[in-house]
DNA sequence: GCTTTAGCTTGATCCAAGTCAACCGAAAAA
DNA sequence: TTTTTCGGTTGACTTGGATCAAGCTAAAGC
């Protein structure tokens, strides 16, 4: 939501104006934690937001880093692209979540951020969090947190592709969603996707059609209703079974 | 190396003494890029080395994280468990690299980090580390690109697990071997395997009779010469372009 | 020294997921 | 409105790697 300081009475600019202060992802995203004062002067740092529309690319592989970008609203996908044409997508991120870390270590991207839906970021320019995290300690260790469940979350990718078998892997991944929508304060039964077959197929490091199959197999046992984009889950506790039996 | 000054003759004290300043490892790990009295702050900080012997745990998931760990000799692995007795291996760690950092999103360890040979570690009380980093900016930048690293390391396993196949997976493994022990002064050619088939397998999804076929394939194909754990690397190209040709 | 055991290799067989192909349905374009 | 296109589903067939099994090698223990 724009800031509506009733000292400021110039809407256009406040609708520009990014507030993470008023943000109602403030508790899952950069803020968390933080106090007023210290809200008020991440306010500062975050200056832009911006549009991007559903397809386009907020970055690619290659570009130079300099910020790193919170989502206000939207989803998106990273993907990244071997020489030989091969690519892969390394993840799905929704409102309250960062992109862009990747790019720190080599000061240039290494994935391509594409919105599967009209989507609206915060720019946040890496080295005024730097400056600003060596102010405040509850931002460093926060965003130092965030990094970390960054490898912690690749380490569960792995794990899924290394050693679950297809309908595992889909029963994850549809948990994460879920998972993740209802700390968003969505249902966590009944959700769209935003992704297409192929995008979850090459996210799980599985065909289009063997993702199609695993959707018409669970629905055939009841764990879930499968329309088109649109999933609902019908028994989570059949879901979380299916993970957990060595077979 | 032990710290050797003139004006210190307690050689019990040195030996125990972590010094990052006199340690030979400093341009590939936590200590890059900084100047002689950020160095010496350094040193204060990391106060404690240990040994760790052959198959012993630095770490286990769940113990409480309070400190990282930058190894100064020797070879590691780290694994996950799943519930259901599934386990894998995340990454093989060896000197000048960070282990522990998952820790820091929970606050504890999300996983085992087992010695693979008897090992020295220096340890870094990760609060101390926030706060020298909140003076250091140069250590800051450093801590964030190793991170970052991380990071960009896990989509390349990623990658590797989603699109390759057994003997591409493999051929990649090599490579990355190789050009870590390069980058440490060793020969890129001619190494010992620290870890067996098994781990190998574990870590790249594959089965270790998968594994232990696909040297048997690079050796008959004269891409490499393999006798058990030592492995001699004669064609870097052949190896290399495996992993190009899509097929 | 010999014995044991953990790790490695190789062969035979099987199966989960990939590939190829046809068709369907929904949404976008004309 | 009709047409086209993109995404999804389903079936038939193939295959890469898993599984099962036997034997080998080298290091560790006695």
């Amino acid at each position: 939501m724009p800031r509506t300081s009733p000292l400021n009475q110039d809407i256009s600019l406040s609708l520009i104006k990014t507030a993470c202060s008023s943000c109602n992802l403030r508790e899952l995203c950069l803020p968390f934690g933080l106090n007023l004062e210290e809200l008020e002067r991440l306010d500062d740092m975050v200056s832009t937001r911006r549009r991007i529309k559903r397809g386009d690319h907020l970055y690619r592989a290659g570009e130079a880093f300099d910020s790193i970008f919170a989502i206000r609203s939207g989803f998106f996908k990273t993907d990244v692209l071997l020489e030989d044409g091969r690519d892969q997508v390394t993840g799905f991120q929704m409102a309250g979540e960062l992109l862009g870390l990747d790019g720190i270590s080599t000061e240039h991207h290494t994935c391509n951020a594409i919105a599967l839906e009209d989507s609206e970021i915060c720019s946040i320019p890496f080295s005024r969090l730097e400056s600003l995290s060596r102010e405040i300690h509850t931002l460093q260790h926060h965003f130092h947190k965030v990094m970390s469940r960054e490898i912690v979350r690749d380490h569960g990718v792995m794990m899924l592709l290394g050693t679950m078998r297809a309908e595992e892997r889909l029963a994850a991944f549809l948990l994460n969603l879920s998972q993740r929508f209802t700390a968003r304060g969505f249902s966590h039964a009944e959700f769209y996707l935003r992704m297409t077959r192929e995008e979850i197929g090459s996210y799980l490091g599985l065909k289009l059609e063997t993702v199609s199959r695993a959707f018409s197999r669970f629905q055939e046992e009841g764990y879930i209703a499968v329309q088109q984009k649109h999933i609902r889950i019908l028994d989570v506790n059949g879901l979380k079974a299916l993970m957990n039996h060595r077979s």
